[in-house]
DNA sequence: TATGAATGAGCGTTCATTCAT
DNA sequence: TATGAATGAACGCTCATTCAT
């Protein structure tokens, strides 16, 4: 039974099964008929939309890390409260769900790890210039001592998180708990 | 003309050539010939000496990056003087020779990109403890305000370098600079 | 935009584009939507009259040849003057000009070589009974001494050309002077 | 079981799988798997001897066309009787063995039918020198009259029994008889 | 008549891995 | 220890063809 629908939700649709199964699998394990079974579908209408597995991972690599990086700037863009406030009221700056997400199920192999780690950091990427935006914000509010070079410092804010975040011994709970403590003590 | 070498020698001839190659043109492009070419013996000889590719790949990320974090966590461990200080002495954490080293290099594509971050993270992880330590340490000779959790502050102080290290729109030097100005103005 | 033709028209072409298309490509490496792209059209429509891509071939190569043989045969038939005459004072048999046209770009890979080819001995084949007739005719006015086998004669002064014309390293104008020159040297 | 072989055997086999393969489905139709069946190995294997399907049909082609003209020229550079003389009492130039030879199976298919041409084409370009000189010698020895363009007599020569040996309704004795008499009758 | 998304088989190709030498 | 021919599975990708609209 062949179903046709809309470029653009296959489109969508593709790419949250390849993000899916190349978090699974790994890059390289990966197969694009893998992707085609998750959506039950021919291999070869892939190609209609990617012009290559390479391109699909980008483009799915992007399109996460677009979206993940929207949802957290999000209320890092709201100006009503400092920074550093938000940062001690949300979980983090990341999207932490405790476990269940498949965000942050770490698989073994060289390539799932790494995707999930260039996941991140693409997020990371996309996050500096909007904290350096709040960190802007709040010097010229007063909320915030001067700074001389906020990109840095953002970079710091954001990157920073990752070697919490990337810990395999706590739980995501406990990761929160620790940049929050950090950030409430060192951070003024 | 068959060359036979102490197991030990061709084991790090292998691995280095390996590394240099998944380096250049990532995990899935490299192939187990590149690299025999590389060193200029047979494929199957690789075989004798790691199990599998993956084996091999493992293997060589590993050892670079005990190779690298050796190199940079030296000075760390010698605590003669504050870890505020070596930063701002010593280029960074990390090993930066603006542009030659290969280990800079950037390169297009879902893997070779991914390499360069999958081995910058190793060593970061590598760092974590011997900076935690540091921290203590400093802070035992009263060199450092008290912290309540010293591994969260050595994570934030290696991955955080990571957010101007990952930057592409500078050089290494720059990069250098902007750590060392970030250290010497916001922490204390 | 929908655009209804003829039956007729459309089939044509798409035996236009279909030739042009394999002569630049060769059969296998021209696509049905190459040819459909070329007129501007879907390739589902492309099996609205032809079968499939060998039939098309088929088609297209027919009818090339059909049109090649015809023209170049319309003046052989004309039997007012010897057949003699008739090489010695057009170019050829052959439809040659001087390399624009495209019958004459040669191409290399496997098919698009073969389709000049192929299409020249098709264009031959037909021709041959033609200047068989010919041949007939010009021994019964005896403008030409008496032959045992005409089909046999015409194939040589039909297929013997094709030595020349597919040289590749003379010009048409050039082939055409040797041809010429052969003729009136060598044939009473 | 794996049976090593000496590269250039191995290499021969394969030349010979291929030929026959191509010839008997056509470029298009025959797969390399085919190929390697037909010597019971791996496919591949192939592809250490031959970098595409392409190259492997290309050198299949130049390999026997090669062998057929270096056997068709072999009698035609022994100048101890005339060119004429030669062809009055061998077969043809061509390697007629009515029938049984593969060579000489006309297949349908638009590939198929194109190799054996392809095939013939090949031989009677790389004849034509050989033929040209043999015309040159026997006007030295005065066996022949004065020829202006050697090479263009030897085109005609050995392309127009093309067009004996590409009819369909002959069979390969008739051919022959076909080609002996014209030479009898028309070349002095 | 025309569209073009969808199918799905098939193929070329690569390459990690093995093994006879 | 070392070789490199051979294996064979797997995969990316293409494309002729179909079909719902």
């Amino acid at each position: 039974m062949r179903v046709s629908k809309a470029s653009e939700e296959r489109r969508q649709e593709i790419l949250d099964a390849a993000m899916r199964v190349f978090y699974d699998k790994g890059y390289e394990k990966a197969s694009i008929s893998d992707i085609a079974l998750k959506i039950g579908v021919a291999q070869g209408l892939i190609y209609r939309y990617f012009k290559s597995k390479e391109a699909l991972f980008a483009g799915a690599l992007d399109y996460y890390a677009g979206c993940l990086a929207e949802e957290m700037g999000r209320e890092i863009r709201n100006d009503k409260t400092a920074l550093r406030e938000k940062i001690l009221n949300a979980p983090s700056f990341y999207h932490i769900e405790d476990d269940d997400s498949y965000y942050y199920k770490l698989l073994s192999g060289p390539d799932s790890k790494g995707i999930y780690q260039q996941l991140s950091l693409r997020v990371a990427e996309r996050l500096v210039p909007v904290v350096r935006d709040a960190i802007a914000a709040d010097m010229e509010k007063g909320r915030l001592n001067c700074v001389e070079d906020p990109e840095t410092v953002a970079a710091f804010c954001v990157y920073g998180q990752l070697g919490v975040l990337f810990r395999e011994d706590l739980s995501g709970s406990q990761k929160v708990e620790r940049i929050r403590k950090f950030v409430s003590e060192q951070i003024r």
